[in-house]
RNA sequence: GCCAGGGUGGGGUAGUUGGUCAUCCUAGGGGACUGUGGAUCCCCCGACCCGGGUUCGAGUCUCGGCCCUGGCCCCA
């Protein structure tokens, strides 16, 4: 028998319920804050993504050569499409310009728990807007859509200015063996790796540093910054808010291209890939031919959410089924589309057995049978029967939907 | 790429000195039942992940691969 192929799954009824469900919060989320749907190729010249994360990534992602010979790629990301986009065809908009998009991404790894070669990511960017309000916002619409998708989670924000300003003057390689140091937590290592470089006196700051948890007491150790306003201007931004976060200078998020604001947001239940979601302020569009453009947003590892929550499903709607004879085959053809149209979800019985059998069928998981045989033909009603209490009604047509839809599901 | 534990019908399982026709539950399909409840009865479908090796004989032992689960690395 052939196997779908590896780190990548098949969803049934049951599951995609509950995902389209959790996509349509994040959805409809995003658009009460004014961010509108984008959607990009499944696939991308290989370039835009080096471009981004350097070569290096080739070995993680599903590298193949079209007929014409092009280098392409399919997406692991999608913040390097969409800003490609925006170089495209978006300069002119007015900014800024508020989207998102939910999509899904490949990337050649191990699978493991909340880790998928064919993952989905929902995300937002804010393009061309450089303020801490701007980026109070991306945080605040992450903390709305996750609490909204009913997970327990917990959010760290943090500036690359403050580490930046110790590491000012070092080498650009030191700089990042320490970030990676510092984002692993990995202080022994950091102090092995700085005591060899003869900067004990940078370890111990810099461990402060990651450490600390409120922002007076960063400036203390960084001293004063250029940024300091605006850093201070977003915490108390998010303060106002009433946001639940944790301060922490110690997010290096690894990548060059972020330059201000960075966080990340972690989920209970998820073993060791419990991050949920990763964002900050970037500037990226000037790599891919466009001016310099100040953006900030963030991407959720959508199926990490989905596991995060855990089994969930949606109420279901009103279901009726249809149980007929020969006779009323027509009427309730005719009977079956009046219910649909008025947003009923209706299943027609097909097996062609006695009405006992077609019910019992029906009684697995409809709250309604609609019964019609001869009697309801000629008289252009329709019996509903109550599953649930045993009851049943003969009706008009239009008492008969409203029988139903004015209903409680089960 | 690395480590650990796994892989028996669709799902869940039993199966050691290696020895009939591989166990049970459940789901699914068919039939009995043509105007009223998820029932009942009968029947059916359907599995040892793949490939090599040892052996008279392998679900069982061995090697390799694939896949799953968790972890490491990585994580744009």
């Amino acid at each position: 028998m052939l196997q779908k192929p590896r780190g990548t799954r098949d969803f049934l009824p049951d599951e995609m319920d509950q995902r389209r469900e959790v996509e349509g919060i994040m959805r409809r989320f995003a658009r009460t804050w004014g961010y509108r749907e984008v959607c990009t190729p499944e696939f991308e010249e290989l370039e835009l993504f080096t471009i981004r994360s350097g070569e290096g990534i080739i070995q993680e992602m599903y590298v193949f050569e079209d007929k014409g010979g092009r280098k392409l790629a399919l997406r692991p990301e999608l913040t390097a499409p969409v800003l490609r986009m925006y170089v495209n065809e978006g300069k002119t908009l007015p900014k800024p310009l508020r989207w998102f998009y939910f999509a899904d991404c490949f990337r050649y790894e191990r699978p493991q728990k909340g880790r998928y070669r064919q993952f989905w990511q929902f995300g937002i960017e804010l393009i061309g807007a450089d303020s801490a309000l701007a980026e109070a916002e991306v945080i605040l619409l992450a903390r709305d859509i996750l609490a909204a998708s009913d997970i327990s989670f917990s959010i760290h924000v943090g500036h690359l200015s403050l580490m930046r300003s110790l590491l000012d003057g070092l080498d650009p390689d030191d700089q990042k063996k320490i970030r990676m140091f510092l984002d692993k937590k990995d202080t022994g290592g950091l102090a092995m790796y700085l005591s060899s470089q003869g900067r004990d006196d940078l370890c111990t700051r810099l461990t402060a540093l990651a450490g600390c948890r409120d922002l007076n007491e960063v400036f203390t150790i960084t001293g004063d910054l250029p940024d300091r306003d605006r850093i201070e201007e977003l915490f108390s931004i998010l303060d106002a808010s009433g946001l639940e976060y944790t301060l922490n200078p110690g997010i290096a998020r690894g990548l060059d291209y972020y330059t201000g604001m960075v966080f990340e947001i972690f989920a209970e239940n998820l073993g060791a890939e419990n991050q949920v979601l990763g964002g900050g302020t970037y500037r990226l569009a000037h790599l891919f031919g466009g001016e310099e453009t100040p953006s900030c947003g963030f991407a959720i590892g959508f199926d990490r959410v989905m596991v995060a929550r855990g089994e969930r499903m949606p109420a279901p709607g009103t279901v009726a089924g249809v149980a007929f004879t020969p006779e009323g085959r027509d009427w309730a053809l005719t009977v079956a589309g009046a219910f649909r149209n008025a947003g009923i979800r209706t299943e027609l019985s097909l097996t062609g057995k006695s009405i006992g059998n077609q019910i019992a069928q029906i009684a697995r998981s409809a709250d309604y049978a609609l019964i019609i045989g001869k009697r309801e033909r000629e008289l252009q009603q329709v019996t509903v029967k109550n599953l649930r209490t045993g009851g049943q009604k003969v009706l008009s047509l239009s008492d008969a939907i409203g029988e139903v839809s004015g209903s409680e599901p089960r």
